[in-house]
Parts: C-alpha cells; structure tokens; sequence
DNA sequence: AATATATCATAGTAATTTTGTCAAGATTAT
DNA sequence: ATAATCTTGACAAAATTACTATGATATATT
C-alpha cells in the first residue's frame, strides 16, 4: 500500500473539517469519533498537519481545529505530502534528490521522473473542496459507512 | 520511498535483459555485476519475475535469464507490479479490493482510484523499449554512472 | 480560584516489512 | 565427471508502521 495510515486517516479527517469550514473549530475527540479513528493516533497527525500549516488550532474548552485556508485552497497532494513526505517512487526525485546520477547517465532516472509527475499532478489536481462536492452530489442522500477500511 | 528496493533493482536488471534481447542469456552474476547488485538478493527478484511469467529462465553452464517476450512487449508496470504487488494507494482500489465500502458510501474512494487509475496509466504505457531507445537516444555517447542510487 | 476541556510533546512498543545473507540441492553444457 | 547456473527455503538485522501511554500546557466556564 502506497499511503499509510496516517495519510489515509489524515485525509479523512481533513475531510471532516472541510465540511465543517466556517463553522466552530471540531476537535480530535469529535473527529475521532466521526471518523472512528484513534484520538491519540489523530494528536500525532494533527501535530504534521499543523507543522504544514494546513490547519489552524484552539486550545482550551471549546477549542479544536480548523482548516488554515478554504478547502478549495488544500489540495489533497498537501495533506499527503505534509503526512507521508515526499510522494517520490525513488530517492532520485522530488525536492531533495541528493547524489543522483540524474537522467543522461542513469537510465531509469526518467521512469522515476515520470512516475512523480503523474502522481503529483493528480494529487496536487484535487482538492478538499472537490471531496465536499462529490459527497454532497452522491452521498448525502444514502447511510454512510461507518467502519471503512480506508 | 514508493517503490522498495524489490522494485528498483529489478527493473534495473529486467533493463539489462531488454538491451541484450535477442542474445544468449544472462546469468545473475553477470546482471550483479552489470548493475553493481548482490547476487542473492538479485536471485530472489528473479524468482519473483519469473513466477510473473516474465522471464525465461536456462539452467546449467552457459545459462541464466532473458526476456519471455521481447522488450516492447513488457511495461514497467509490470516489472513492478511482479515484485512489488498491486501498486495501490489503499486497499479499496485494484482487483483484490475486498471489504470496501466503495463510492458512494466512502468519500475518500474517488481519491484512491484516482491515483490508481494515474499510475497505472503511466507504468503501463512505459515498456522496456521505450527504455532501450532512451538508452540509445540520450546516453550511449556519455560515460555510466557505476554506483547508482535508485 | 477551581474545574473541565482541549491541544501539545514525548516516549515506549508490538507487529510487520524491508533488505538482505546463507546454505543445500537440482539441472545442464562441456 | 565437473563446473556453471538456477532453485528453494530458512534465517536475521534494521527500519517502518501503527499504535498506546503519560504528562504538561493553555483556555473557557463555573
Ligand atoms: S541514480 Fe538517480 S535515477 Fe538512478
Ligand atoms: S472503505 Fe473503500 S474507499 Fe473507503
């Protein structure tokens, strides 16, 4: 599997405070309970997600998170990113490819290359506001799953 | 890392059979050292490459491993898919999918089988002669790197 | 001031996966 | 025969994953 946990539940609490944007910040227990995850798991991601700057915090009764910008604003390929590092096939690619051989001299530097651009550019294409969208154009109307395995 | 180091060396041997296609065989010792990789190692990829179908293997004195078809008809995606399993962002997505909730019911599935759908779409149209010819094209005139880092 | 509600920070840990190594056997060309 | 080569299975160190646990700090409410 590509995207771990944390990336995988990341994304869906991500969700969950995009659906509530605008409204009273949500906290971990609420989320937790939403999403039937881990509180303790959630602190953990909750912590790269602020570190990235993805979401805003209050502390304090009452308090919780918020997203830091519209959910228009946060592309999925940002919450993956900030979760899993770099989304890179190899070492060779991305932002800190340090002591490559590069394309020209290492044959497979250019299927590394294209494998990140693909995924890059369908990650970074869609956004939260996107995932809001879809629920409310196909799911509203049906009983949601509680337990996924996603 | 997306791809382990199962996958990479194994496409970087399985390229080393694409440029010698059409000749005699290729022993793991020879492959090791083309590609400056273990030999042991190399021989549990190609344990798993062939099971894939992907190579043929000839055993004794003067034997080793070529291609089972010829380089145009093997995609990278292949080669990755054989020793890394089902390139998948979650488990929700690809042809033991079991147990999903699926769209409709899950809102992040649309986002897993997009990426899938991306990725599949690029390792597949990527063949080990598209490699070749890269090879040829771009780099046969400059000096290899030996010790690679992908 | 006291209390309940939260985030924040860090440490520990069991299970799994990765990344190999090692050794003994089977097959075939010469 | 013999050397070369694939084949198979066991073993293991290291890294990663997927949590759990604990305590500290900040804030709203009473
Ligand atoms: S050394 Fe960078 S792609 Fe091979
Ligand atoms: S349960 Fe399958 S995508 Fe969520």
């Amino acid at each position: 599997m590509i995207i771990s946990t944390k990336g995988r539940y990341g994304l869906r609490a991500m969700f969950e405070l995009a659906k509530a944007y605008g409204q009273d910040p949500l906290s971990i227990k609420q989320i937790a309970a939403m999403q039937n995850l881990s509180e303790q798991y959630l602190e953990q991601i909750f912590s790269k997600l602020k570190g990235a700057g993805l979401v805003r915090s209050t502390r304090g009764a009452g308090g919780g998170y918020t997203l830091a910008e519209t959910p228009g604003g946060i592309s999925v390929g940002q919450v993956l990113t900030a979760l899993e590092g770099e989304l890179v096939p190899a070492d060779c690619v991305g932002d800190d490819a340090a002591g490559c051989a590069k394309a020209g001299l290492c044959t497979t530097h250019i299927i590394w290359q294209r494998i990140y651009d693909g995924f890059t550019g369908v990650v970074n294409a869609i956004t939260l506001q996107d995932m809001v969208d879809d629920f409310h154009r196909l799911i509203a109307d049906r009983p949601q799953a509680k337990n996924v395995k996603c």
